[in-house]
DNA sequence: TGTACATCAGTGAACGCGCGTTCACTGATGTAC
DNA sequence: TGTACATCAGTGAACGCGCGTTCACTGATGTAC
């Protein structure tokens, strides 16, 4: 973390630092590896200027962090909209969808942390973050079109990201918990638990759970049916 | 959150105070509704004792953290453990624990918070939440003797961990998210989503996923038979 | 072309705050004689 | 039965720290005359 001496800002050019601010501060989370680091001191510091020079371009620290958010938020709906293209079966894209939003959290901790772990009683989600969840319920739309899943759409999305938010979140928090040695397998198994989940709770809707016995020979059954098909 | 004056406890009788620090700290948790209330300035005004009494009984501020986690850990464990009681079936039995995780969180969300979303570097888990895990990977593994569950107990249990730390966390971090109104139902439809697709992935590891018009027709079909088979 | 001036990005010093922690102490209790 | 004393739970005042925020200021830049 080094500190050059900055050039001023030409009149004109001021709204330069306010860009300078936010990389700094995403910088300062990557690097640091906890939110509590996010100081508007040391965001100063690191960007080289000082303290309340930030507060020319934004009106306190919550405004900083919203900013921060913000930015993430964007990151993570490219990341899932790029996801959902070039695939046609929309369960397998629907999957694609769920890896790619595990992945982004994973590589970005500290963010995701800060976007979806932090206590957020605003009353409405930021629009970027709806756009996120928008890209999701799409995914589950084009399932439901398919037939492979049923009910309302967003309940099913918000199930998903439930399921994803689950895995990432607590690989983030709890490290110590006895994870599988093969990460990229456990998250796949995640997601396919979660869509065929979806998918056998669609066909099941509300109905009592089967008895163990029954579900297990359903399932054998149905395994036998997919290999055949599959290998047509 | 009344102060009155306490009595002095009597030589010998000094542990008294540690177990009410305890319980007081868990009381502002509750009552503050952020963990950040829990300083420990206010632990020993609302205890109506001055502030570095409580370092008669505890090291400093981690320590009392921690030991007011391990008495939510072993909440969540008796919890789980009751939740696994008195069904027969094992694949009810395991909706039942996950129903049971989910609803103690929403119960009590600033000490699931403090349990389990802030960053814990710790490089093992304590005990009493090895304990709650080990009820979980106990239910999975009466599924795996069952037939309904195939595979690794710890990774099926992490798997449906996951998944209830998903649903819980995000409605207490994201309130804002389009939430159904009906949120026992919406519980019921993520632990549901968990078993059957774990159920699912059993029958269907590592394979590739079918195409959705293969899937969606296994769907119906196993349903039907499910229907027939509960009628019976 | 030179000069006075307004603009505006950024500075330096200081503020009050609540926090965790330390340390010398007090004063009631039980005990030894 | 009375008294000196050791024990030990709890006190009161103070410490340094980093934080967000405020405010009067500086000094380079572009502009009007």
């Amino acid at each position: 973390m080094v500190n050059t001496k900055r050039a001023r800002a030409r009149p004109g050019d001021g709204a330069k630092l306010r860009e300078e601010i936010l990389r700094t501060a995403e910088r300062l989370l990557a690097e640091s590896g906890t939110e509590e680091a996010l100081t508007l001191r040391a965001v100063a510091k690191l960007a080289s200027v000082t303290t309340p020079s930030v507060y020319l371009h934004f009106s306190g620290k919550e405004a900083l962090v919203e900013a921060v958010c913000l930015r993430v938020w964007d990151e993570l709906g490219t990341r899932i909209r790029d996801a959902c293209e070039g695939t046609s079966d929309p369960f397998v894209t629907l999957g694609q969808c769920g890896r790619a939003y595990i992945h982004f959290a994973l590589e970005h901790p500290v963010q995701y942390r800060v976007l979806l772990m932090r206590p957020n009683d605003a009353e409405a989600i930021p629009p970027a973050a709806e756009a996120c969840f928008r890209h999701m319920v799409g995914a589950v739309t084009a399932c439901v079109e398919n037939g492979v899943l049923k009910g309302d759409p967003e309940t099913l999305a918000l199930g998903m990201w439930s399921a994803m938010h689950g895995c990432a979140s607590l690989l983030i928090a709890q490290p110590a918990l006895p994870w599988p040695d093969d990460l990229e397998s456990f998250v796949n198994h995640i997601v396919r638990v979660a869509g065929f989940g979806s998918a056998l709770q669609s066909a099941l809707p509300g109905a009592a759970v089967p008895r163990s016995r029954d579900l297990a020979a359903g399932m054998d059954g149905l395994a036998k049916t997919m290999r055949q098909r599959g290998a047509r």
